[in-house]
Order: C-alpha cells, then structure tokens, then sequence
DNA sequence: GAGCACTGC
C-alpha cells in the first residue's frame, strides 16, 4: 500500500471492496483517516490527487489566498471532528471561507477512503446562484474543470458528470434525489450550508439525514451555520462536536433612535438625507418591505434631493426588489453619480431595496446601512387554510446580517430606526423557520414518499402546529394522494413526482382523461411563475388593453392558457415588451413545461389535446381544473358581487385583475389573498354539477352548514334530477342563456 | 377596483 493516501484509491483491491453488488452495501469499506498534515502536503504538492495531473501555476497563486482565510487556520482540528464524528457542526460568519473551503477539506478527507467509484460529497445551498457560483469558484481552487470532479446541480441545469465528487446544489434538489434514493446512497458525505436560514428543504433534510445516518453509520453530516444559535443544531444532532471559525469582515457601528419612530418610511427617508449631509463618502443601503413602498421612497427622496443646496454632492435612489427585471436590478451595480461640477462634492448612490438585499444579492461599496426593522413574511392560518403576507419585525439574526452588509469593503455604520431597548427585549432571536409559517401540503405528500411513515412524530427541529398537519392530511386525503389510513395511494406516489402543489400535481394527472394534458401542462406552468402581466404605472391603460388580448370570458386560468399560446407563436421579447409580458416569466413557464411533459412522459401520462374547434374544448380543461381545485370553490351569495368561500365560509371579493365578463355563480381559484380585503386571484368560472360529480365526497350536502351555498347546492341536486338523460346538453343550453341574459342586463 | 418579501423542486 502506497504511503500517500491520496494514491492509495488507485489500487485496485480498495477499489473494489465494498461494492454495493450484492451483500450489505455499505460493509467492509476501508476507511482510513488523514490528518491535517497530510491534507496539507497533497494541497502543496505537484500532484492533484484527485486528478492526479500536475498542479498549475494559477493553483498555487490561489492556494496562498485560500491559506489566508481564517478556516484555513482549523483546518487540522475540522479533519480531526469531521473523521471522528459522524456529525460536526460548524459555526462560520461572512467572510471565514467555509463555504468554499469546508467542502473540500471534506474532499480531502472522504478521497483516501473512496468506499465506492461514484460517491461524492454534496453541499446544500437555499439559492441557485449560490450553488453556481460556489462551485465555479471552488473548481478553480482545486484546479479542475467546473463540471468534472466539481459541478453543481440545480434545477434545470445538470453540471456534473460521472468524474464529478464535489457537487454544489440547492437543497431542494438533494430532498429532490431523497425522494427516488431514501438512503442517499451516493453521497460519502452531505454538508448543508446556511442552515441558520432554516429553508423549508434544509429543515426537512436535517431530519432526513438524523434518520438515514442510523442506518448508515458510514455517512457523514456536516451542518454549517452563520449565526450562533450553533447549540440548538448540536443538541438535535446528539450534542455534534462544533467548531467554531471567526469571520473577517470590518467593524460596523450601530446607531439607534432614542425614541420610538412612528412612520419608519418618513424616518428612512430623513436618514438617508442626513447621511448624505453628514457622514462621509459611501453609498447608503435602505430595508423596506415592498415594491409599493420602495418606489415611493425613491421618489420622494429624488425630490428631497433635488431641493438640497449645491454645496451638497447629486444623491441618485435607486430601487431594487425582484420583480423588476433583470436590467433595471443590474443599475444597483452602477458607480455613485459624479460630482455636479469637477471640483464639487461627490455624489452617492442609495439603493432602496427588499430582503433580497440581505442574503441574495451583494453590493460592494455599501458604507451605511437604513434599518426600520421590518419585512414582509409569510404566515399561515390553518384555521382558515390561508397564506398571507405581513409586515413584521425582522429578528435579531436578521438585524445583524443587514448590519454586516455594511462592512464588506471598509469599516462602515447602521442607522436603526428603533430603540436599543426594543432591539433587545422585542425582537426575536432568530427568524421563524420557514416550516412553521407555511402551508405543508407539498411537505406532507414528500415526507410520505421519503417513506416516513409517522409524519406526526417525524423528528422535526421545530415540529408544526398539529393543525397545520392536518390540514395538510385533510387536503391530501380529499385529493386521494391518501387514502383514510394515511397510505400513500398510486395518484398520491404519482403526484408525489411532479415539482408541483398538490392541487396542480392533480389537475395534470388526470387532464389525459379530458383529453387536454397539453393545455393543463401550459396552466400548470403559467401558475408555477411569477404573474406574467406587467403593468407599469405610467401605462396602466395601455398594460390592461394588452392584457385584454389574452382575457377568456370564463376565466383566468384559459387567459393564461391564451398568452401562453400567443407567446409559442411569438416567442421573443420584443413581442413580450410590445404586449406587456414579462419575458422572464414566460421563459421560466417554458422551461417549467418542458420538464413537467419530461415527467408526464416518463410516468406514460398521454400528452392529448381536444381539437380546439371542438365546443367541450374549454370545458375539458375545465373539468380537469375542478379535479385539482374543488377545494378551492366560492360561490356567489345574494345580488352583490360578494362571494363566499365554500367550506371555509370566508368573505372574498374577485381580484380586481380578473378577466370575467360577469360574477358567474361558482368559481374556482388558484390563490385566496389577504391585503386590503380578501380577495380570490385568478378565477375561472364552474359548473356546480362537476363539483358534485368530481368530488362527490367534499360536496356530500349532508356536511354542509345550513346557508346559501348548501341551498344552492340542493337546487343543482335536484335540477340535475329532473334533467337526467339529456344532463350535460340540458347544463349547456342553461348556461349558454344565463350568460347572454347577464350580458345584455348591463 | 388592487398589488407581488424571498427562495426552491
């Protein structure tokens, strides 16, 4: 055997053992450990042991920065935790490169051991970007090609090959892989990075893996962390030996106000202009909570700025949140504006933005950071099974990483726009973990195809409210993804394998039934992306007459199906800028598309549409929507426009983007929206005699309270009744006169 | 007659 571990792989009687051919695959693998020392002599050596190509010039000159980082310096003592635990957890502020470094000091580690040809090492990101970038970064430090020892694996973007054994991905991809691999058997070692930020995916595969690693004592966890809640990860990973590495970044002062700020958009926007007046050059970073609030803010403080004496420097605002496209997003980049005259004061820039600020996006040059305090997150009512959106105050956690964005390139300050008090006895320590503040549907229906059987006792690290569970079984149930034992059924397994809420898992799974999957897929996608229809201020007429193009009498969902049509036939920008749509989303609708008809193909779902001359194609499209959305129904109660939602009996008006020609008796909604009032976005028109026959059991009469819809429903029973033989020709002709009497009664 | 925090499969 070779004294150098790093070519110990090469022979072939390690190579070979363990196979998983046969016996217990993961028995009898040799496991030999390396130090610190040893890991440090193949980094400096002329050899690349995992390529076994002489190591560049460029590796070297990257090797000395690397050596710089502070992880560099716990390099040994990480070896040393991560060999002889089967979990670590690692606690890592910006700037300490353990994001970079961590994955492959695991590399080295997992390298001499090589268990079987294949394996590799997997590190989690929440963010696509991350994971590319990442890896792009890392592929150069040890001197590969991105895609070949080192790649990465998002969605819709597979770069790795069969050399690839460090791969960078998103977390929901690997949960993604635990779905077909229960065992993740491909993996030596998973290293989840950012698990402070408690993504859906991330908390879901922390409990996975706690599972899996009992079966495999082989398999080895890394969790990594930015903040200092490092001990409750220890606790719920059987007290895991933590390392800790400093972070470099530079010093930030934090200011507070003494006295509360009643109007925290009023007391950033003053702060901004004392900044600018006051403090040295630097641009200045703002956190507001939305679209609505950042355009104003710009604008005002463009005006406030335009009124300052000369003697003060240009003040240029610019906003930045992600809806805006991708050009406009790009101007946060731009240098500060110049001095108004060449001897004059210098200029500086303010960007106004969202969240987006705080993880996903970085600006250099950012010297003082605006915080009110507040951002928009999501909550759910499982009462009455309800998303919404709510300006809340951030946590701790959240106030310092926006603090820290103002210490990337020199030493720089935080304006707080509430008290020190405040900071410390009202604010949370950490943000809610996304698993608590969400509906689990989608989490249910995967957990059950990871195999986790007990989904109550699942060994969550903040386990959901019990209500939330149910809610989750109770829709699954009605969906028929469970049966009344809690069983996965086939549909169920089925729905399970498309990237998709439930609902629309369903409506495509049935929709070769009506004959319309090519048309369901083209909705599904639409609805999987953000809102396509753009509609800038300044041009809100012209926005709404182009929208009016696509608008289908009977709903929103055969709208979206119109303009996904229009696109196919268009397909480029200008036709999209023309008409008020938002390239991006239908790029990302296609994209979505194609890999929802991959799978439609692979599960030998028919793609099938009804000839569009044919008058039930709409309907059929219709009636696979009400398979997938009944539960999502409100039926109009008396005169007004107001509706009411069934089941739930909630209040809700039609959103005021919908394209009907009338207030139809039932409807069907994607999304149920809580601002101003309640509202039901994108809305199309039903028959009540679908929802009778496609969800006989959550339309059984019997359980519905006395009231306006169930009398409705009595009436539909009984007209279904008398009409019977000539059922669905007879609903047509009615249907057919109601809306022509609705129409000429404007 | 109003809005879309941010991710991810």
């Amino acid at each position: 055997m070779s004294d150098n571990p790093y070519l110990a792989h090469l022979e072939p009687h390690q190579r070979g053992t363990g196979s998983s051919e046969g016996g217990a695959p993961f028995d009898g693998w040799i496991a030999r450990k390396v130090d610190g020392k040893q890991v440090e002599k193949a980094m400096d050596g002329t050899t690349n042991p995992f390529t076994l190509r002489p190591h560049s010039k460029r590796y070297m000159d990257i090797l000395k920065l690397r050596k710089n980082l502070p992880v560099h310096q716990q390099m040994s003592e990480f070896i040393e935790m991560f060999q002889s635990s089967q979990f670590t957890v690692m606690v890592g502020e910006t700037g300490s490169g353990k994001t970079t470094q961590i994955p492959q000091y695991v590399a080295y580690a997992d390298l001499p051991h090589l268990r079987r040809p294949g394996l590799q090492v997997a590190c989690t990101q929440p963010r696509r970007v991350a994971a590319m970038s990442v890896a792009k970064r890392v592929a150069d430090e040890m001197d590969v090609s991105l895609g070949d020892e080192v790649g990465y694996s998002i969605r819709f973007e597979d770069c790795t090959s069969p050399k690839t054994f460090l791969k960078y991905m998103t977390d929901g991809m690997l949960l993604r892989e635990a779905m077909n691999d229960h065992m993740l058997s491909r993996y030596s070692t998973v290293i989840l990075d950012e698990a402070h930020e408690r993504t859906l995916a991330t908390d879901i595969l922390m409990g996975l893996l706690k599972d899996i690693a009992k079966r495999r004592p082989d398999l080895k966890i890394v969790v990594m962390s930015a903040t200092l809640d490092a001990a409750k990860f220890q606790n719920y990973f059987f007290g895991a030996p933590l390392l800790k590495v400093p972070g470099r970044t530079f010093s930030v002062e934090v200011f507070y106000t003494p006295e509360p700020e009643p109007d925290y958009l009023e007391a950033a926007i003053r702060t901004v202009l004392m900044i600018h007046q006051a403090e040295g050059e630097g641009d200045i970073l703002v956190f507001l909570t939305g679209e609505e609030e950042i355009e104003d803010a710009c604008r005002k403080i463009s005006m406030e700025a335009d009124n300052l004496p000369h003697s003060i420097g240009p003040l240029r605002a610019i906003p930045l949140y992600s809806s805006l496209p991708p050009q406009q997003q790009q101007k946060i980049f731009d240098k500060a504006p110049a001095p108004r005259t060449p001897d004059g004061p210098p200029g500086r820039k303010v960007v106004i933005s969202t969240n987006i600020a705080e993880t996903s996006l970085t600006i250099d040059g950012i010297v003082y950071v605006v915080d009110p305090g507040f951002s928009k997150q999501k909550i759910y009512n499982p009462r009455i099974r309800v998303e919404s959106l709510l300006v809340s105050p951030i946590s701790k956690a959240s106030a310092q990483q926006r603090a820290g964005r103002a210490g990337r390139t020199r030493p720089g300050k935080c304006f707080r726009l509430y008290t020190e008090s405040d900071f410390v006895k009202e604010l949370e320590e950490q943000t809610y973990p996304e698993i608590l503040r969400c509906n689990l549907a989608s989490v249910i229906l995967e957990l059950k195809k990871l195999g986790i059987d007990d989904l109550v006792h699942f060994d969550y690290m903040d386990p959901p409210a019990p209500e939330t569970v149910m809610r989750a079984l109770e829709l699954l149930n009605y969906l028929a993804a469970f049966d009344d034992e809690g069983n996965l059924t086939p549909l169920g397994d089925l729905m399970s394998t498309f990237p998709l809420e439930p609902q629309l898992a369903k409506m495509l799974i049935v929709s070769p039934e009506f004959k319309c999957s090519n048309e369901i897929l083209s909705i599904a996608a639409m609805l999987s992306v953000p809102n396509p229809y753009l509609r800038p201020n300044s041009q809100r007429k012209e926005a709404d007459e182009a929208k009016a193009q696509f608008a289908h009498p009977h709903g929103d969902h055969l709208s979206l199906l119109n303009l996904y049509h229009a696109y196919r036939t268009n397909p480029d920008s200008q036709w999209c800028w023309a008409n008020y749509v938002s390239f991006r989303a239908m790029q990302q609708a296609d994209n979505v598309r194609n890999q929802l008809k991959r799978s439609m193909e692979k599960m030998d779902l028919d793609l099938v549409s009804t000839a569009f001359e044919d008058k039930s194609y709409y309907d059929n499209i219709r009636r696979a929507l009400t398979c997938g959305f009944f539960m999502h129904v409100a039926h109009r109660e008396g005169d007004k426009n107001g509706y009411t939602t069934v089941k739930d009996n909630q209040i809700v008006g039609l959103h005021p983007s919908n394209g009907l020609d009338n207030n139809p008796e039932w409807v069907l909604y994607n999304e149920f929206v809580l601002t101003t009032r309640n509202f039901i976005r994108t809305v199309t028109e039903v028959r009540p005699e679908w929802l009778l026959e496609y969800a006989a059991d959550y339309y059984d009469v019997k359980t519905f309270p006395q009231g306006e819809t169930r009398r409705a429903l009595e009436r539909v029973m009984q007209g279904g009744k008398k009409s019977s033989g000539s059922k669905s020709g007879g609903d047509e002709g009615r249907e057919r006169k109601k809306r022509k009497k609705d129409k000429s009664g404007r």
